[in-house]
DNA sequence: TGTATTTTCTGACGCTTAGTCAAGAATTGG
DNA sequence: CCAATTCTTGACTAAGCGTCAGAAAATACA
């Protein structure tokens, strides 16, 4: 029987409310403007209220950081269903990676916020572990296209390798090329106006490099991802 | 004239002491451990001598940043000087890289509490221009064997590629890696112990890529590294 | 409906730490 | 040796995290 009583009820949703608050917060004023106090009166309670839905403030971001993530593993599976070469569909999950970007552009705050040790101590290993889970089922997505690719002998792999090592070049070439990207410090004067593009530019020459049929040379990327957004990634 | 009062060398020497005493201070107890006060006793003098010298812990953490990414600076001009072909003095690079992120782990640490912009807000124009017209100085060296390699013909680039534009890969690849191991999370459940090694493969198979010969299956990658090290990674 | 019990809510409080600044100590220059 | 200057100090303010005893509300039950 899975009856709420009304209380319960209000009790869920403001929990919901909470994080719908603090969310613009954190991404406006970042981890120290995020407080408790304000939050509490942002949602019309006291402080103790918010402190019994989320023992500390590390909660409440890492709470923000799995609804994100969650996000992104939608994206991901979706993306993975593109129709197509294998190759393609990789593509196609490199686009929705790089939607989810632009999409939730306070990711990237969230995730270094929870990187520092000091945060991290202090989270919970239920919630430590939903995030690391969910991005483990992300990897077998990807890892899963892989697969298919071998499968089908577009690609493949070096001696020793497997989906997974393979699938770490691509995630660190495009998260480490986000992650420059998002910082933006020194790019403009260096000429790097569009970084998405040159991830894209750098993916294909390591899929090229690994030998992934069909080549960079034989389709067009612009169409292709046009095809994409268009099947697998349009928000209607 | 640069005669020094012997009130102002002491001056001079207590700064380098507080970077001393808080760089452990902020590895082992992160930047919510870093506690001026602490430092203060730690250094014998009192808070607001601390703060005579750094208007707050930011700057701190900044003056820090910048002490190590200088040595990044100079291992990468010390690689650049690697005797052989473009393609192997980029590794060379590469190597510098990996040697910085293993004898220097703090400087994830640092570059993560950096990134957050609250943080960053904090700190003074002047140290935010240091830090990144080093990271300029670093490009520029990458850049220039890229140019190096070009002019040697053993790379030619893309239709509207330029040097800076294929450093930001490799750049984004190993950054990107290297952040990916620093956190660990759930890399050791997927089969993905040897993150540097990865590194290195993907490297490689991205210079096949963009066809920088020599490609990677006519030259015995082991045996170039032991020598980079020997030759221009030495620490004596 | 009225009362007892349980659950939830509250905000004052304790505690830690960042950063300031007036007053006192030390240094320098003449 | 005595100003004048520069440096040092630590008490103080401000701000925020997290707690908890008691108030209030919800629920259970007669």
């Amino acid at each position: 029987m899975n009856h709420l009583s009304p209380k319960q009820q209000e009790i869920r949703l403001r929990e919901q409310r909470i994080l719908e608050v603090a969310r613009p917060v954190l991404i406006q004023h970042g981890y120290h403007g995020l407080n408790m106090e304000r939050i509490a009166a942002a949602v019309e309670y006291s402080k103790g209220t918010v402190y019994n839905h989320f023992a500390n403030k590390e909660e409440i971001i890492v709470a923000l950081a799995i609804e994100t993530v969650t996000k992104r593993l939608e994206m991901f599976k979706q993306a993975a269903q593109f129709k197509g070469a294998s190759r393609f569909r990789m593509l196609a999950i490199g686009q929705a990676a790089e939607k989810f970007v632009h999409d939730y552009p306070d990711f990237f705050i969230l995730e270094q916020i929870l990187q520092l040790p000091s945060v991290r101590q202090k989270i919970s290993d239920k919630r430590q572990n939903e995030i690391n889970s969910i991005e483990v089922l992300c990897m077998n997505i990807v890892a899963g296209v892989v697969r298919d690719a071998i499968a089908a002998e577009d690609l493949v792999l070096a001696k020793d390798s497997t989906p997974e090592k393979l699938v770490f070049g691509f995630w660190a070439l495009s998260s480490g090329g986000f992650a420059i990207a998002s910082r933006s410090g020194s790019l403009p004067h260096l000429g790097l106006e569009n970084p998405f593009g040159l991830v894209h530019d750098h993916t294909a020459a390591l899929m090229d490099g690994v030998g992934w049929v069909p080549l960079s040379s034989e389709y067009k990327a612009e169409e292709l991802y046009k095809k994409i957004h268009r099947e697998v990634l349009s928000d209607e």
